[in-house]
RNA sequence: GGAGGGGUACUCAAGCGGUCAACGAGGGCAGACUGUAAAUCUGCUGGCUAUGCCUACGUAGGUUCGAAUCCUACCCCCUCCA
């Protein structure tokens, strides 16, 4: 194993927090491999590579030797959203599960390894638990200690409400730790409060208190709100390597700093080295292009990188057209058919309504040339290259 | 159990008998500018067989020439008191 020291430095590299102070390197000192668990929601397993942050530091886990688990919260899922707000989240069947549990591998494997890593399910212990089990474990802990989470103490003052089983959230996963003897368990900082409750049962339980680890929640492409598939402002890593790369080029210089930080695996003095280039009158555009081959190459292959370059390159600063444009056959039933109708037929807009929008805006384009007459009829037995946006390219053959 | 407040488009939030497809803000989309962005400016942001028609303001009815706005019932959410 590698020296602690060093260990530590890269281990505490891009946390948030990690506590209590001197825990972690303590728990290094003992030689052994560690317990390292972190919970993943059964109900949203298309990954963005928002969770990569923390599943880039479980890799490094990984690298020296402990042990990771990467914990399905199937049961935790069953009870529902712990925000209260999406009450109707429908249970999960076990097949639905197993499903989910097979994307996440698929997805995860590309930075774990499959050998080293772990899969577990909450449903294991806690559903054994039973309802006399989760009263005495709820008896481990109190409402006045429960009320000192942020959010549940703002609520209570401000009025709003909180249900019981938000209270029983963290205590089921509190539990999690007890059944696998965490040793380390790290969350995003949203969960500190959570994971701080798990070293509290594990003492009641007479085990070792877990060392708690808070990863920052990585900015959505907006650069504001955190990433989430609900805002829109994800990179999912099963996006297509060309959309992957675009989605990357598309964040704003200073955002791509925090991404080098959080999801490059350069070493920092690399990292330093770029920003100072920048600073000297280096182009941004181009140390985001490198930015965005790491991640595209990481998904996909180096290959598929170079590629989504080249072709970002030859589309966007050049202006031509993608390489590759979907073909769309349309059936005009008559001898031609309008704009709007065409454009809508091949996906391009949702409703003519919009179409007529788009053109009225300037953003309909049929083989380079921009279209303003919206009662444009295109003849039966033509094939053009429609254009919709920057983005937006459909081959259409009207028959 | 009792009292009160509220449900409006993607979100927040105005409107409280006609001029409301519904102010405003955010978000999103598009155009300009650029380095691909950011910032900024501009426009758009229900649908359709498009200068008109249809569907929409929790649900179902009713009053009215006319309702998101008034009435009735119901459903849902929230707060306070017990």
């Amino acid at each position: 194993m590698t020296d602690i020291k060093e260990q530590l430095i890269e281990l505490t590299r891009g946390t948030d927090e990690i506590l209590p102070d001197g825990g972690l390197e303590r728990k290094l000192g003992t030689g052994r491999p560690l317990n390292i668990k972190v919970g993943f929601d059964p109900t949203a397993p298309d990954l963005h590579i928002g969770h990569t942050v923390i599943i880039n530091k479980m890799r490094q886990f990984q690298e020296y030797g402990h042990n990771v688990v990467f914990l399905i919260g199937d049961f935790t899922g069953m009870i529902g959203d712990p925000s209260g707000r999406n009450a109707t989240r429908p249970p999960l069947t076990p097949e639905q599960i197993d499903e989910n549990a097979t994307t996440y591998k698929d997805q995860v494997f590309k930075i774990l390894d499959p050998e080293k890593t772990i899969i577990d399910f909450n449903s294991r212990w806690l559903t054994e638990l039973g309802s006399p089990g989760l009263i005495k474990l709820a008896a481990r802990y109190t409402v006045a200690r429960m009320l000192e989470r942020d959010d549940f103490s703002k609520r209570f003052a401000s009025g709003q409400s909180i249900s019981i089983h938000e209270f029983l959230y963290p205590l089921a996963q509190a539990y999690d730790s007890v059944a696998l003897k965490t040793d380390v368990e790290m969350g995003g900082t949203d969960q500190k409060f959570n994971l701080l409750v798990g070293r509290h049962i594990q003492q009641s339980f007479d085990l070792e208190p877990q060392i708690v680890i808070t990863l920052p929640l990585l900015e959505g492409l907006d650069g504001v709100q955190k990433m989430s598939k609900s805002y829109g402002n994800y990179i999912g890593i099963t996006d297509p390597a060309g959309e992957m790369f675009g989605k990357v080029m598309k964040i704003s210089d200073d955002l791509m700093w925090r991404y080098f930080e959080l999801l490059s695996f350069r070493p920092l003095a690399d990292v330093n080295g770029l920003k100072a280039a920048v600073e000297e009158g280096r182009n941004p555009r181009d140390v985001k292009f490198e930015l965005a081959r790491e991640i595209v190459a990481r998904f996909h292959d180096q290959d598929a990188a170079e590629a989504a370059q080249a072709e970002f390159i030859s589309r966007f600063q050049k202006g031509a057209m993608p390489a590759e444009i979907e073909e769309v056959a349309v059936n005009g039933d008559g001898p031609s058919l309008g704009i709007a109708h065409l454009l809508k037929a091949a996906g391009l807009v949702s409703s003519t309504s919009e179409a007529f929008r788009m053109i009225k805006q300037g953003a309909v384009r049929v083989d380079g040339e921009r279209i303003e007459d919206r009662g444009l009829a295109v003849p039966a037995g033509t094939s053009h290259v429609f254009q919709v946006g920057k983005r937006k390219f459909a081959r259409v053959t009207l028959t």
